[in-house]
DNA sequence: GAGTTTGAAACT
DNA sequence: CAGTTTCAAACTC
């Protein structure tokens, strides 16, 4: 509204200035002149949009002129990567992404204002409106929050949500609280996985809980992933920011950690942080092969999953009973909750309230699920802990669910059941209970043997080359996928084999046989996936989820490094003992703070 | 969409 | 620490 008024006054200016000025080129100027107010007008709307972002609307003036300068974006936006029919998909692209960027930019453009010229008025117009729906939905404060992740992480940003467009479009609103998630379970994986194109370490894993809530943070994966097939690795940074709020939190412990620690962990917010994992350990290749509609579709899912919405109605949100609350980030338009409390607002509250909860429990906004690598260095500390990729940090108590719903956190996590879990007639998916605490036992075997590393390889090299079904699993994937646990849907496309946890626990029964321990064999031989894949997977993991990951390989795993060089490799199982080996190079390469350190440990 | 079930979180 | 209550998600109809 300000706006416009003052941009009416240069109209007036004219007028005393025609006195001077009576020149013909004065004239001919103030001929012109009356264009400008037209300008002025679109300009006007747009900052008001801009001042006002909370206005539900607020989205649409900016974008127009937000659009001009991410003109050169459009494009891209045109571009194949979108599924969606050009025609609609140009409306609707087109308007999403204008806001994404203008999210970005969102400031900085604003002077671009003056360039209304550049964007075609009729763009603008369909833009606007379409924008205004898929944002709506996003909170003022969810965008800010997103505006400044952006913002620090700019031209990565950028970048990635072009890319984002194209496959998340829809999610619209999801989309920044995916990142969100991302961003807590883990920053850097998405990165890392875009890079290599390996998703060798995420952990992310656990994210998902059931094949949905999983794919949240695979949705912050799969995001990640289009990024990183698009091109940007750098959404990494992105994922850091997202709960600003919330910077005591689980973050600092597992933060703790060297990033590749993060990304090992698995958000507990099943949906964004494992997804994450998942979308890591989910290969370049692998999320180029699903379709991205599927991812897509996993994105929504997740997005409800993942992207939290609550509906508390008397834990004012303020309580772990609240989702939001729970996962470390604030509730947004899209929870129906009550009388909530988690809001930027009332930051004061929440932080006092998560410090309280935090005293009586200092893990109780950790991450739920914890990936491989911090199993490794807790197996250490905790030989009753399963070897399993990811496990639930404090596991289940489920008593009649079976822990095949999402009741059963483990679960919804997308991990098997460990020791850990209380369960009763568990018969999760992911890893029943007890296979988990044969693991566990083979595992800290494993560890004892280490010496004999060499040995085993060679061991199972052998074997391998007698066994080829087996051999292929072990593929080096197996160290760095272990951790990832492949999409169901990979599980259906690939061989068997080439599951991880197939690999993984062949790999396992050649140790124990080695050890001179057979008796497991049937139950590796059962290789859970195959088994359970079917309904469960299948459902769940879409996208994603890699509840499997259980596999002992990923343990080890984690840096992408050799991935691609290890694939050839014949056998997994060596593939993972020579990671193991290789460990220790690694955290000196990626984190100097990683606690994992396995090399030195080992 | 309402009601039920379930298990985690919170409380005692 | 165990038992109970509260709570909200997950599930069913």
């Amino acid at each position: 509204m300000e706006d416009s008024t003052p941009k009416k006054k240069p109209t007036k200016l004219p007028p005393n200035l025609s006195k001077f000025e009576d020149s013909p080129v004065f004239n001919f100027i103030n001929s012109l002149s009356p264009i400008k107010p037209v300008k002025s007008i679109h300009i006007t709307q747009t900052f008001n949009s801009i001042s006002f972002p909370s206005l539900p609307v607020f989205t649409s003036p900016p974008q127009h002129h937000f659009s001009p300068l991410k003109s050169p974006k459009r494009p891209n936006f045109s571009n194949p990567s979108r599924s969606p029919p050009p025609p609609v998909s140009k409306n609707e692209g087109g308007a999403v992404i204008i806001m994404d960027q203008l999210l970005e930019i969102f400031v900085p453009e604003i002077p671009t204002a003056s360039t209304p010229v550049i964007p075609p008025p009729e763009t603008v117009d369909s833009d606007a409106g379409e924008v205004v729906i898929f944002h709506c939905p996003i909170s003022t404060e969810a965008m800010e929050e997103e505006d400044e992740a952006l913002f620090q992480n700019d031209g990565a940003l950028a970048t990635i949500e072009e890319n984002k467009p194209l496959s998340n479009l829809h999610s619209g609103n999801m989309r920044r609280r995916c990142l969100d998630f991302e961003m807590a379970g883990n920053p850097v994986s998405a990165t890392v996985e875009a890079r290599t194109g390996d998703a060798s370490i995420p952990a992310s894993s656990s994210s998902s809980s059931s094949s949905f809530r999983r794919t949240l943070p695979s949705i912050g994966l799969h995001l990640n992933a289009l990024a990183a097939t698009l091109k940007h690795s750098d959404s990494d940074n992105i994922c850091s920011d997202t709960q600003p709020s919330f910077p005591s939190s689980s973050a600092p412990i597992f933060a703790s950690n060297s990033t590749s620690d993060q990304l090992l962990l698995a958000s507990s917010t099943p949906e964004s942080e494992n997804p994450p994992q998942e979308s890591a350990n989910l290969t370049g290749e692998e999320i180029s092969h699903t379709n991205p509609k599927n991812n897509w579709q996993s994105m929504e899912n997740a997005g409800v999953g993942a992207c939290k919405r609550c509906n508390c109605k008397k834990s004012r949100c303020l309580k772990l009973y609240c989702e939001c609350f729970a996962a470390g980030v604030y509730c947004i338009e899209p929870c129906s909750c009550q009388d909530c409390f988690n809001k930027p607002i009332h930051e004061a509250m929440v932080l006092e309230t998560r410090r309280q909860i935090e005293s009586r429990n200092p893990l109780a906004f950790a991450p739920k699920v914890i990936m491989n690598c911090d199993l490794i260095s807790e197996l250490r500390d905790d030989s009753n802990k399963t070897p399993a990729s990811a496990r639930h940090k404090r596991g289940c108590n489920c008593k009649k669910s079976g822990c095949l719903k999402k009741y059963c956190e483990c679960y919804q996590g997308g991990v098997g059941c460990s020791i850990n879990c209380r369960c009763e007639g568990c018969k999760n998916a992911f890893g029943r209970k007890d296979e988990s605490a044969l693991l566990g036992t083979e595992i800290e075997q494993e560890e004892e043997g280490r010496e004999h590393c060499q040995k085993t390889i060679d061991v199972h090299s052998d074997e391998d080359r007698q066994n080829p079904s087996n051999a292929a699993p072990s593929t080096p994937l197996g160290p760095n996928r272990s951790l990832i646990p492949f999409p169901f849907q990979l599980k259906r496309r690939l061989p068997s084999f080439l599951n991880d946890e197939s690999s993984s626990r062949l790999s396992v029964r050649f140790k124990l046989e080695k050890h001179g321990i057979t008796q497991t064999e049937p139950k590796f031989e059962k290789t859970p996936c195959e088994d359970v894949t079917p309904e469960t997977l299948c459902n769940g993991c879409p996208s994603i989820t890699g509840v499997k990951s259980v596999s002992p390989n990923s343990k080890r795993i984690t840096l992408p490094l050799p991935q691609a060089d290890f694939r050839p490799l014949p056998s997994t199982r060596i593939g993972r003992k020579l990671i193991l080996q290789s460990i220790p190079s690694f955290p000196s390469l990626t984190n100097q703070t990683s606690g994992i350190n396995g090399p030195s440990e080992l």
